[in-house]
Parts: structure tokens; C-alpha cells; sequence
DNA sequence: TAGATTGTTAATCGATTAACAATC
DNA sequence: TAGATTGTTAATCGATTAACAATC
């Protein structure tokens, strides 16, 4: 475990990582009360703006400090401030984004990135093809310039858009390199040594999420086969492969859904 | 609360959302041993693949039932059809990704999409330069005929690719047509009926994480500024954007970062 | 039977929430 | 002062984890 030092005069360390989960959230709201000019917001009206309630809100802004006025609210420049630079986003982060297909390609382009202090350093490519070429105004280079960028440019987070077969070899040569800081867009399990974080994005886990919900909205119960035989369960493990696939192959025909009405969140 | 039937046989409903968000990590490793035709697994085997501790495994899914065979481990290949009915993947979800810019882009060109019970029944988009295009193989069609395309081939899950501006009348817009779980990708709070899911992916949001902890990593403590003044507190809200946002400029200036050893994860 | 591994219990930890005293 | 709203407390809830009896 590693352990901060207490802060020197008021404040503890250690924010709960829900609570800093939902800080850019915050500073996404305070941002844009900012742009309206609006000077002070209450928590309960940000909450609402940034779709929490308010006394988590006030919980996790105690974790910074006293920043608000009783009676009146939080100043919401004061605020914005204080976020940013508990996120660290009042310094600057060179990103290098590596696999630039379709998704780096967006990745590259996306406004998001350099608003808050990030700064796409590099695109990475192992395809001669892709190299050379340019996205976002950016030249594409070689993965054989990943160390030399790393380390010319301090880079210290790293974003992986490869196909899934080619993330764990280049999280390896970006952690070798020097980055600490991964986010992963492959469907992989990264495997990274202490010290270096990995965070996920996966958009097949989150419709695998949502489909299960939605499943039982549409008031089916996944549990036994309603007409259909449960699939067997074979106790011997060994030569059950072949069945088992024939099994899930059948079963996946079974739709009692196309026939519910998409209105009715919850028939009977 | 919405409150679903107990199993009629052994299990009782409700497992918990940490537990269903980590079945598709769990199905995607038995789906590679399947592949490898890994006729079995244990918990420990398994847990390290998909990059989680066994006894968080075992828990979870001792709430689909008891799949296991003691002394033995687990059948890869009933485990994952129990996983993938658990989820609703064997039956076919039509999806409509709305917004077919970059990102939209890459998204209908993503693989794990279909591979999943998953399938784009339509992308679409507002803009007549775009619509009549072709992605994946798929032309884009126009805003006009959501409401005909999600009623026309029961669509419940949409995706919404679009900049933050059109979400929430996106969003609207599918929710009154009938979709009832929403992936979002663009940078904007959501507002839903009850009954309806919304998940978001975010890039600001992970990336802001991650140096929220990097700044931890390279030793500086965000508290009050070492050197610098720290921003001048105004108590009296009013007119002290100006400053405050001055202060916040000149704030952006200091960095300690450049100095520190890419390589030393804890530095003293 | 002996060895292996599951499924479950119980303790612990972390996050959420309502309520309200403090205080502007 | 009276009204409003923060910051904090304490209760509750949900998730994680180690340990081990059950059992293949």
C-alpha cells in the first residue's frame, strides 16, 4: 500500500476514488455555469446539472476543503479552479495515442482532449501503410519512435486504439518507455507491473450491461427455459465441448422479444 | 423499486451490478479458452484471466447458481452459455448508432459489435452531406426515420454519437420512440424517464482520472501552492470571475512535471 | 481415500444518504 | 434577525475479501 503524506495544513490525503470519479463531472457543470457567467451555484442546483444528488455532492466537495459559503453556495470560478487542480489539469499532459484506425482516428480528433490540459503528443502506427498519413493535423508516425517520443516529451499517459492481439506487446513497450498512465480501448486485460494504472474503456461491456437490464425490462427471466431444455449439465468434464456448443447454438434462436411492445417497460 | 419474482426453482433475482458488470469480462476469457478448446477451468485460472481475484469470481457466480463442480472447476463451455443467457446475449439486439461523425464511424466498424448478439440495424445522422454515405457497409440514413426504424425493427438500445449539443434531443427522440437503454457517448448529462438505462463512455472523464492519480505518482501534492500564492479566496460572490479566472490562468503555468524521471514511479 | 476446488459465511471495507447543527 | 445552504455526523447499504466446510 502506498501512503501519502497528510496534507501540510487541512486537508487529509486520500480522496475516495468515487468521489474523484465524479470530479470531472463537476467541472464539466462548473464549466459551463462559467461560460453563462453565472458567479455562484448551489449544491443542489449543481448536483442537478451534473446528474448526482446533492449531499453526495456536498460529501465529496468536503474531501477538497471548504470551498462554499453557507447561506450562499459555491463560487463557481473559485470552484472550477480547486477541481482542476486537485484533477491536476492545471498542468499539461502530453498523450500518445497508439493505433490509429477508425477509433484513433476519432480519438484524434476528439475536441474533449485538448481542452483540458491534454495534448495529443504523438500517433502512433505499425502499419507502413497508416504511417505518413494524417489525422487531425497530425503526422502518423512509426512505433519505433515510441521510446524516443516517450522520453523527449515526458509523455506520461498513453492511449492504446490497437486491435486487441497487439495491446498487451504495446502497453508493454509503453510502460518500458516510461508511461504510467494507460487507457485502454482494446477488449484486454492489460497486464501492468505496480505503480502503472490502467483504466478501460469497452463498448461491448457496456451493451452486454445495458442488455441485461433491458432484458429484464422486457419482463423475461433468463433462469430455466421456459419450453425449451435446459441445456444439460455435464457433470464429467472432458469431451462436453461439442454438445454444449450445439446447445448454445439452438438456444440462441429462442427470441421472446420481437413480440413485446418496445413501449412497455414493464408488462405484466 | 421496481421488484422482480423470486426464481421459482433455486435462485433468487437481484444480482448485484458490480457482479453483472463483471459477466462480460469473465465471458470474454471463457470465450477465449473456448476457443482453445480449454474443456475446463478453475476459479483461480479463470480470475487471473480476466484480471480479478478468485474469491471475487467464486461470489459472483454463486449468484447464477452453482455452475462448478467441486475438486474440478468449472465446464467453460456451460459456463459461458449460463453467462450469455444471464446477460440476454442469446437473443439478437438490434442497436441504431445516431451521430456518424468520427467516432460513429468507428463504432459501426467495430467488430465486437456483432459478435455479441449485437447488430446495427441503422446508423443515422442529421446532416444531409452525410446521410446516403456508406459505413460498414451500411448507408446512412436520416434523423426523419428513427422513429420508423425503431418501431419497424424493435429496436431498444440506441447509441448516441453525436456532439454534446444534439444529445439530449437525440436522447428524447429515442426514448419517445420506444428505446429504453442508451449508450452515450457524447459529453452531456442525460435526462431519462425512469425505465429507461443510460450508460456513458467518456474520454474526458478517464483521462482526467488518470492524471488526477499521475500527479500523485510524480510527487506533487495539489494542496496549496508551494511557491506560487494561492488563489485569493473571495468570500463575497460577485464580480471575482475575473480574477479568478486570471488566477486560474496564471495558475496553468507552474509544473513541477517536466523535471521528474518518466521512469521513477515513486519518487522520494 | 487424499487432494483439489467450489460455494458460502462472516468480517471488513468503502460508498451513499438523510438529517441537522453550524454559520453565512 | 430570518432564511438559506453548507459541512459533517451517523446510519445504512452494498461490495470485497479471507477463510473454510462441503464435496467432487
Amino acid at each position: 500500500m502506498r501512503r501519502t503524506p497528510v496534507g501540510r495544513q487541512t486537508r487529509a490525503r486520500g480522496i475516495p476514488e468515487a468521489t474523484v470519479a465524479r470530479l470531472p463531472l463537476y467541472l464539466r457543470a462548473l464549466t459551463a455555469l462559467s461560460e453563462r457567467s453565472v458567479p455562484t451555484v448551489s449544491s443542489e442546483e449543481l448536483a442537478a446539472a451534473a446528474g448526482v444528488n446533492s449531499a453526495k455532492l456536498r460529501k465529496d466537495f468536503s474531501y477538497l476543503g471548504s470551498y462554499g459559503t453557507r447561506g450562499v453556495g459555491y463560487d463557481v470560478e473559485y470552484l472550477v479552479y480547486q477541481i482542476s487542480r486537485e484533477l491536476g489539469l492545471t498542468q499539461d499532459w502530453p498523450v500518445v495515442i497508439v493505433g490509429i484506425g477508425n477509433l484513433g482516428h476519432a480519438l484524434a480528433n476528439y475536441g474533449g482532449f485538448a481542452s483540458r490540459g491534454f495534448r495529443v503528443a504523438a500517433l502512433l502506427d505499425a502499419d507502413p501503410n497508416v504511417v505518413g498519413s494524417t489525422a487531425a493535423g497530425l503526422p502518423v508516425r512509426h512505433m519505433d519512435e515510441l521510446e524516443s517520443i516517450v522520453a523527449g516529451q515526458h509523455v506520461s499517459i498513453g492511449v492504446i486504439t490497437t486491435p486487441p492481439g497487439a495491446a498487451q506487446q504495446v502497453c508493454d513497450r509503453l510502460v518500458e518507455a516510461g508511461v504510467t498512465s494507460i487507457l485502454n480501448f482494446a477488449p484486454t486485460v492489460l497486464n501492468v507491473p505496480d505503480g502503472v494504472d490502467v483504466r478501460k474503456v469497452d463498448l461491448s461491456i457496456e451493451l452486454q450491461i445495458l442488455a441485461f437490464h433491458e432484458q429484464r425490462k422486457s419482463g423475461e427471466e433468463p433462469e430455466e427455459g421456459p419450453i425449451e431444455e435446459p441445456p444439460v449439465r455435464e457433470r464429467t468434464p472432458g469431451p462436453v465441448r461439442a454438445a454444449a456448443a450445439k446447445l448454445r447454438r439452438a438456444a440462441g434462436g429462442k427470441d421472446t422479444k420481437g413480440d413485446s411492445d418496445r413501449q412497455a417497460v414493464l408488462p405484466a
